[in-house]
Parts: structure tokens; C-alpha cells; sequence
DNA sequence: ATTTTATTTATAATAATTATAACCTAATTT
DNA sequence: AAATTAGGTTATAATTATTATAAATAAAAT
């Protein structure tokens, strides 16, 4: 975790700006809760445990910036909230993800299985891909099988 | 253009929803700027010409409506706005988009291109795929031409 | 030590969307 | 045909997410 922090550090510190101890906070609070896509708000309320005087505009300021620095990637699932996801270290690509329409849960892909696609996509209309969102809708293995248990 | 308002009040019909005046104008608004990707905003206001007692809330319930029956398709593309695309006739799934980090263009893409995705997803994750969401940002052929004449 | 600059807080403003109440209209029942 | 009912609409208010602004603070530079 440390670690992270010191790496993150330096890349805001490579752009010349600060980690002050809001930024901290924030950032480590997204470190722990890492599987979970977290709106502002919720970002806001679990910062405010470890740095009560923190106001919820500056916690927008700093996803935004952490945004801009690709150190967190914004996302939408069509709920009006924007969620904001820590990047794996080292991934170049922003990750996929399954949304589950029974139960709500969100589970995230690492793996790109996009290459042919982008390939495709560069060849056959000439797009220089930078960067891409995908998210598949459907049903998670769990509320499958409790569909299937719930008919026995 | 009417075969397709017809097909659209059938579907309505179906779920004993009536293709009311103000809907039907909302409707042909798609119809019309179906390459667009109008949010609810730009709808009203296309609409307001077309039946200018028309409310924001009909709009908005409307295209509510409609991509609950998956007549229309709700995007967003991270600018903090709906937008609202009518689903081509016959198709599944969503189409993909091209959006140009430039110019801001969207390009549609209809060739279904995650077949061999969804199976791997369905496979190794066990998840049940209903719908896909897939959105390629980068620079378009236009801006990548105009970049290389500006450098000339 | 003083000036400059970046950052934050608190608050207000804006923008998108949704809810509410009153009204209207078309269909249904009497 | 008159009365009733339900769905749909308008106008307006309320809510929610986000962004902007001004004053206060802290850090860095001179």
C-alpha cells in the first residue's frame, strides 16, 4: 500500500502538483476499497473518517485530477453517477466490466480482449483507437444459479 | 418513414402503451436525426417545433419509455449527459461507437464485432451476456489527416 | 520576513433529471 | 348520452450531481 502511495506521489509530483494530505486520503481511500466502484459521494462520506474537515468539492477536484493523471479511470453505468476506478499498476487500458442486471454487483475484467477488435476497428474505419469502455449487461453466474435453485 | 412509426406503435401497442401525438412527434424527431446522438435536451427542443405545447418531462418520459421497450438505446459518454439512439430495426444488440477525442465526432459502428468476446466472457466467467456497451475513444481518420497537413 | 502561488473550505450556482399536483382526453361503464 | 375511470400531459417544484466563486490557509520562493 505504501508503495502505492509513494508511486502516486511521484506521478503527481512528475506534473508538479502535491500530494496534500487530502489528496492522501483520498487516494488511500480508494486503495482499500479498490474492488468497489465508488461515485463521488461515496468517496466523500469514507474520507471524511479519516479527515472529517475535508469538503466534497475538493474531492471532486481530486478524482478529477487523478483522472487526468490516468491514475483513476472515470466510468458511468447509466445510473447518473460517475464512478471512479484506481488503475491496475502498469495497465495501459482501461478495464472491462460485467454488470449484473439481477443483483447490481460489478465485476471487473484485466484481461484485454480487445486487440483483434482494435485491430479491426484501426483497419476498417481508419480510427486510431486510444482508449475504450466495455461493459457487458447480463446475468452473474451467482443470480444464475439461484435462478435455477429457485425452480427446483 | 411511416412503415418504421407504424412498426414503433405496434410494439407499443403490444405493452398496451398508446403512440399519443406528443410521443409519436418524439419519435419521428429520432426518426429524422437517427445518425445524431441527441440528448433529452436537444430533443425537446427539435420536438417544441414540431408540437410546441409539448413539456420537458413528456420528453423525458418518453425516451424513458422507449428504451425501456429498447426502441431507443441510453448512452453516455462520460459528458454528464443521456443520450439517446434509436436501435436499428432487427438489431440484438448496441451498436459500438467511435468517439473522437478531437473532435468530439461519434461514429457508429452496426457490424457486431464482440461474438468471439461474449463467448469467452460467458465461458471462462460464467456470466450470461443480454447486452453490450462498447466505446472507442481516440482520433478519427479526419483529425489524424488534418494533423499530418498541419505538420507539412 | 514578505510575496507569490497552490490548495482548500464553505457556499452558491448550474445543469440534468425526477416528482407532484392539477388538468385534459379518450375509452368504458352505466 | 352522461358519468366514471385511467392514462397521459403540462407546469412547476424538488432533487441530485457537479462545478464555480470568493475568502481563508498553507506551502514555496524570493
Amino acid at each position: 500500500m505504501e508503495h502505492r502511495i509513494e508511486r502516486i506521489k511521484k506521478q503527481l509530483h512528475s506534473q508538479s502538483y502535491k500530494l496534500t494530505p487530502q489528496r492522501e486520503a483520498t487516494v488511500r481511500v480508494l486503495l482499500e476499497r479498490e474492488e468497489d466502484h465508488l461515485s463521488a459521494e461515496d468517496v466523500y462520506l469514507l474520507v471524511k473518517e479519516k479527515a472529517p474537515e475535508i469538503g466534497l468539492a475538493t474531492v471532486y477536484r481530486t478524482l478529477e485530477l487523478l483522472s487526468e493523471l490516468k491514475i483513476v479511470d472515470k466510468i458511468n453505468f447509466g445510473d447518473g453517477v460517475s464512478r471512479y476506478d484506481l488503475r491496475k499498476e502498469g495497465a495501459k487500458h482501461f478495464h472491462h466490466h460485467l454488470v449484473c442486471i439481477e443483483c447490481g454487483s460489478v465485476e471487473e475484467i484485466e484481461n484485454d480482449l480487445l486487440e483483434d477488435v482494435e485491430r479491426i476497428v484501426q483497419k476498417d474505419w481508419g480510427f486510431q483507437v486510444k482508449d475504450h469502455r466495455l461493459t457487458f449487461h447480463g446475468v452473474c453466474k451467482q443470480c444464475q444459479t439461484a435462478a435455477v435453485k429457485a425452480t427446483e
